[in-house]
DNA sequence: TGTTAAACGAGACGGTACGTCTAGTCTTGCG
DNA sequence: CGCAAGACTAGACGTACCGTCTCGTTTAACA
């Protein structure tokens, strides 16, 4: 569909993978969930829409979660850096404000792998290292303060973290709310006290 | 009829719906959610379970993740209701209670329905105005509160109350932590520290 | 549909059959046959558009089948009489050209009740029935020359009555070749050609 | 071979038909018309008995009353071919006893044939134009005859065919009569009385 | 320079579920 | 009891999608 204009075709790669099929794949995926109403986005119409056979796409992943879920963290803003300042507050605003940024966008992409995984066990475990991972970013930022002297208790801490991305997701899904730069200010400040207390 | 002068809303005739299948639908609803891997329940296999043709579901529900959140709704022992004790963290304390215990054991149900509305338009509306209610109540816990004379910010409030309902459905999606009493009584307490900073 | 302007609905009569109610799903049966394309005869249209019950028909008839049948014989000027003037040839082109008529504009409700009959077991005994019926009566004419003194043979009469119905059922079905009063004289001369032979 | 010549058409790739699965439907479509009473025969149950996907079906035909007539055709011994002897009595006789047995022991296929054909619109079509191949042969008959010099009329020509046809139809779809070979001699012999009349 | 084997496109296949449609039965309350 | 209204069971229909399975082609790497 992209490639019809412009493009003289992808070539092939022989016996080893192609990279540019790869990238195809997983831009059509972001694409479809983005454009259409999310439930549209079958295998077959990723396959065509990156101009590729079914199979290759299930040579590399195993289910379509998977493939959403790679695209996710490929294009991934999602993935904030864990920073370091000195000060814990900063250290979360910063973090929160990069996540929520890079969440806002990809919303489409991440409630179309939130509904894979809820379908496929292997998709959900995928996910669910993510998610593991991201809050191991965060709690990484009250470690650090920990490391600076402060007295900051752990399962408070497991608390705060599992507030901080519920949040993320609970606006995700339900769009009750905005996930703005100010909200993010807000949540490090509440957390801060929360921990500190 | 047509010749009746003054019409006063039409008499029913006709048999009635059948109670009974309503229920055996909705049970076995929350039965198949309940027991099988998730992707198990298909209409096909409530309508069997409840010994009720597929048609007599399609009569009454839009959508298979309509009959899921009805089913949902009617099982809920979720809906915790809405205590005035006259303590904000006591009021607080025993609504997270109520929840997370009414949630435990209904996650396969809650999960089910999240899967279906992210699938289903309709469904998700359905979902969103549940999720709203809900919001709603622990609100008013707040509310009674500021009517007592408490200063709370309402922004804060909708950020506190994001965040316990964040909590509740993050750890019901990923199982990375529980959601005992005692994780209620700590989210409580850290909420009023956040309400009243 | 009929109804809704004009008529100030049919009255209730109690114990006894209402014979309006029967006229309307006859008719009813018909013209639906005759208006749309032949597959969209429910009998809950059947049922709509004659104002009456479901149940009512099935109280009355014991398949759809039978209320095509019945509606098809109702109308009838399908049922041509069997002529007498004294001459073989002569009384069977009367009888054919009858038939041809009648038969003409009757099409997609013959269709309709064939198509039945080929579905419902009862339907076919009942249209079998019919068409045993037409078949006497086109033998009558040659019993009566028969009585006037002509030598036909039995076996030839047999021959020649089912040629002669299923001209009529066979350019119904397939529609290759029209009906017309010239093709009933044809036939009728052909007829007697073979039947004296 | 194929590849001999200039190959405009493009190069199949993907996977090819299989063979096997398209006689295994056909096969059990004629099984289940012969078997069942008539109506018992759903695409699910063919497509079971074929061991077979239902889409696989629906990928190849587009209706079921398609599958059926295809099935009726792959397996026709029905379809007679067109005799020449030099006689034309002789080839009707050749003609009609060939088709009579082919059709004997086809009858439920012919008639579950039939019956798809009056639901279904492309149904009917792809049954119409079998019945006028079917003509055609029969014309042929007299065509070869008139070549031989018999003057022998057109229009009375079309009038026995559709006889003989009807005939057919009408036996098998009403059982009032059999189709023996000597039905056929005898429908040859007054075909022939006929057209040379 | 061939030969081999992985990667690829196309696309058929079995399976499972969806939501729709009918036939025929059953139930309720009015007349 | 006849009837209108309309809910109910049973089961077929045709569609959509998943993940698997050929085919025949392309090309990197090896012989």
């Amino acid at each position: 569909m992209r490639d019809t204009v412009v493009m003289t075709a992808r070539q092939h790669t022989g016996r080893r993978r192609n990279e540019a099929a790869r990238q195809a794949i997983l831009d059509s995926a972001v694409n479809l969930l983005r454009s259409y109403d999310a439930a549209a986005v079958s295998v077959d119409a990723i396959a065509q829409d990156a101009g590729v056979s079914k199979q290759t796409i299930y040579r590399w992943w195993p289910s379509k979660g998977a493939v959403l879920l790679e695209a996710l963290l490929d294009r991934a803003r999602v993935i904030a850096p864990t920073p370091d300042t000195g000060d814990l507050e900063a250290d979360l605003r910063l973090f929160l404000i990069n996540t929520f940024e890079g969440v806002a966008d990809s919303r489409p992409v991440l409630l179309g792998v939130l509904r894979e995984a809820l379908v496929d066990t292997d998709a959900m475990t995928l996910l669910a290292k993510f998610a593991a991972h991201r809050r191991a970013a965060l709690m990484q930022i009250v470690a650090q303060a920990r490391q600076r002297g402060e007295s900051l208790e752990k399962t408070t801490a497991a608390l705060v973290v599992d507030q901080a991305f519920g949040l993320l997701w609970y606006r995700l899904i339900f769009g009750n709310a905005t996930l703005h730069k100010r909200t993010a200010t807000k949540l490090a400040r509440v957390a801060v006290i929360q921990l500190r207390a």
